[in-house]
DNA sequence: CTGAAAGCGCTTACAG
DNA sequence: CTGAAAGCGCTTACAG
């Protein structure tokens, strides 16, 4: 029997139906797992069912039952780690129901994630969550969900009318200041790349706020390019118009950058400078010396995320929701009191 | 006009083709971008589906025409950055044509991976990509082709009768051993971990080959833990049964925590200690001395791996195909020349 | 080039 | 607790 054949006698709950002399309502009933039919009856077309080799067909099942058991997902890119992490926790939440996970990368860019939304519709999930690009307007996402499709934003917010999952950035900068503080440092920088959403604002405004509350010089603001090996040359920026003695980092990307560049400056880390990055993704305890970062859980994050999409997915008109979890200062050892430094 | 009242007055072929005064049919031929129609009509037509904001239900095309635009993806893991972008590749050219991808992570068990398969059999998709976990037997993954479902396997192979894209993992160790040797190394460890499954009994046999080759001994393999804080602490497993100058590592993760580990005892590496990575992550290049590693190119296996699924779907009958992409071996900073050693 | 009819495999009321 | 009928929105032959 070839390929072709099995595709061909593909056995319905018609076949089952027959075989097992009840309606095929009833075999329906089984397979769904409804308790409105006898044990008699369910054990024989349970029997039948596995001999036949029957295969629930969840693509007509969605087109009656106007569900599809998917849901989108629309990350901005694949390529940083923290996604994977992200990913995993909305996977294993979302799995768990039964449901299935499309996913879909936008690489940062608003009409593909235009085309993207687009797609999703067509293929009819039954909601959606999504990291959006700078570019996006309230009015183009909070459309989506008059739709009637159910859309949760994910670490970069967009609208306050509409579900969130993220992270209290604000509170997280407020730690790493803090810290640094508290090891005696008064000229902090912060190193920022990429583009200008919700969460790259809370950071800078967290920053500022925490600086500012300290009396300390809230603009020492740098931005350094995307690619690993720029940011490691991106170092003399950092002293371009001042002499810190600290630096804050927008994720780990930078703080490995920086860290490698400062290396190869000549400083030595923990000692001559401080460094405090963000995200705490496993890299950072992998690095010598270990990176001190703000710990901002992209797991749960995600976890989060899809529980908030499947609370609306069942009750799509209560109030948006929001879920902003705490950070957590990591230390480790790329951070000293600035006594210590020689420079 | 709420969400509610927008899902069930959803405008299908049949309302558009009242409004265009055409029949249902040629709504279809239209939005398919058929040759069959004529100008005006299609004009016409398109005019109307746009008005009306009509919005294709893959899920009810699917039923009809027996596939369902869909592709499922299983990857054992989400949390190490290779997978993320071998996603990435996947989704590139996948998304290219118009399909969805279905993701879902095994988590590296077998009984997971069962249930996952099952899923994305009932959920209807056109085919699937897999790297399949280590207890996964041939028999298993030859009968979902054998019911009809195009299976590519990916970085892994469990069977020569379906396709496969990977990566020359024998060639990788052989550049690896070669380039070592060229330093004047003799005693070199392979430093290995995670499940045995064909990429690791490549990589394997693929140092053991190479070593035995220039006469070398080749049974100096040792395995580290899996989580990054233990492999660091692994390092004294290398030195206890000979004195290796170098160690070839399964992959960057564990070259990542063995370069902490060793630089915790106070080795210098690419001095008194060489080391090579295997699959060239991000990091290699941010890590200080940067980190000299085999590449594996986990972006552009993706891509091979979804071109062989698109073709397979294309042409059922095909004879299988392989395409394994070579390595090649990226030079930086782990390693040095032998003499040099100060052990 | 266009239309009328049938049917993909399921679930949903409605009867009994 | 079980069955007969209708229909979800599309595509596929088949006529014309």
């Amino acid at each position: 029997m070839s390929a072709d054949d099995h595709r061909k006698s593909r056995v319905t709950l018609l076949d089952v139906a027959r075989h097992a002399n009840v309606s095929r309502a009833t075999v329906s009933l089984v397979v769904r797992k409804s308790p409105l039919v006898s044990e008699a009856t369910r054990a024989k077309v349970e029997r039948v069912l596995h001999e036949l080799g029957y295969i629930y067909n969840m693509g007509a099942a969605s087109l009656r039952a106007e569900r599809s058991n998917t849901v989108g997902v629309i990350v901005p890119t694949l390529g940083n780690p923290f996604y994977g992490e992200l990913l995993s926790g909305i996977d294993s939440v979302v799995g768990e129901t039964g449901m299935a996970v499309i996913l879909a990368n936008s690489g940062e860019q608003f009409s593909r994630q235009s085309l993207l939304l687009q797609r999703m519709r067509e293929h009819g999930v039954d909601g959606i969550i999504a990291s959006l690009t700078a570019e996006t307007q309230a009015e183009c996402i909070e459309q989506i969900s008059d739709w009637g499709l159910p859309v949760v934003q994910v670490l970069r917010q967009v609208t306050d009318r509409l579900d969130y999952a993220g992270v209290d950035y604000a509170g997280g900068m407020q730690q790493a200041v803090d810290y640094l503080a508290s090891l005696g440092h008064r000229e902090i920088a912060f190193a920022v790349h990429g583009p200008v959403h919700s969460a790259y604002r809370e950071r800078i405004e967290g920053f500022r706020g925490a600086m500012l509350e300290r009396g300390l010089d809230p603009d020492l603001i740098v931005r350094v390019p995307m690619a690993m090996p720029d940011i490691a040359s991106a170092v003399p920026l950092l002293f371009e118009r001042k002499t810190p003695t600290a630096t804050i980092c927008f994720n780990d990307v930078i703080a490995l950058g920086l860290a490698a560049g400062l290396y190869d400056s000549g400083r030595v880390i923990g000692q001559d400078f401080s460094l405090v990055g963000f995200d705490d993704v496993s890299d950072a305890e992998a690095t010598r010396p270990r990176l001190t970062s703000v710990s901002s859980r992209p797991t749960t994050v995600g976890q989060n995320a899809a529980r908030l999409l499947l609370q609306r997915i069942a009750k799509p008109h209560r109030a948006p929701q929001q879920i902003v979890s705490k950070t957590y200062l990591k230390i480790r050892q790329s951070c000293g009191p600035v006594d210590a430094f020689t420079i």
